[in-house]
DNA sequence: CCGTCATATTGACATTTGTCGATGTATCGA
DNA sequence: TCGATACATCGACAAATGTCAATATGACGG
């Protein structure tokens, strides 16, 4: 086998392991239950939602405060959580800090609960 | 606006909301973090992957406390919550429990993490 | 440089969670 | 009926988690 096809299908047992796709090792459970964890606290998913629904699609911990109805640093934790996770993203910018969404991560976590049909390495 | 499609409306937010479909209350986001939340556990993960990998796609108890490396009452904590979150159903069968995962409950989480491009309400 | 503002980090606390051993419950076979 | 088997539940415990007040960090304006 060619290495570049052997790193293909190492990529793709290793990124884009599902859950009904074969039993899974530690390693890739752990992983794939990290970012679920992330998404496990009703606190997290309501940022998301916030975040992903402001202008621009990104939003500072003071424009979420409120809405959660937390203190500031519990927020931060939170978003520190999601951002460890990969869910979101930080920006500096002067005072503040821009969180955004990462559809990418989202769209990942999705395909590792659905049925992995689209293998994309199978030529079919 | 017809009742009918009011309370398909009621349903669309409340059954298949998104997690960037819109901000979300608390409800809503107490829902989706609740199945996250069965999934945020590494052994949770392996043990669905252990029994869709399984054959007939169901498993009892005795077949996974082995692969696991956990206690029976550990593995049996584990599994009440997997089925209390929906993603597994359990069937009694003699001395046996088999378990058996809920395609449609991991779709539906997957769901909840994509886009809502498909409202299936618009008439496009 | 100093004060203010936005955020992160720390320390503390109550609650939840994962785990196990011990025990309870129900089913099967002899 | 009795023992064995499969599983659930209970009690306990350490570890992780969510939360806040207090404090630290870092950027901006004067």
């Amino acid at each position: 086998m060619p290495i570049a096809q052997a790193l293909l299908n190492q990529d793709a047992t290793r990124c884009c392991a599902t859950v009904t796709g074969g039993v899974l090792d530690p390693e890739q459970a752990e992983q794939i239950a990290h970012v679920f964890k992330a998404l496990g606290d009703p606190t997290r998913v309501r940022l998301l939602s916030l975040i992903a629904a402001s202008e621009g699609g990104e939003a500072c911990i003071c424009d979420l405060t409120a809405p959660v109805g937390l203190s500031q640093p519990t927020v931060s934790h939170h978003m520190g959580k999601l951002v460890e996770a990969g869910l979101a993203v930080r920006e500096q910018r002067g005072k503040w800090a821009y969180y955004r969404v990462v559809p990418a991560a989202l769209e990942s976590s999705a395909k590792a609960l659905l049925p992995a049909e689209n293998s994309d390495l199978r030529p079919s």
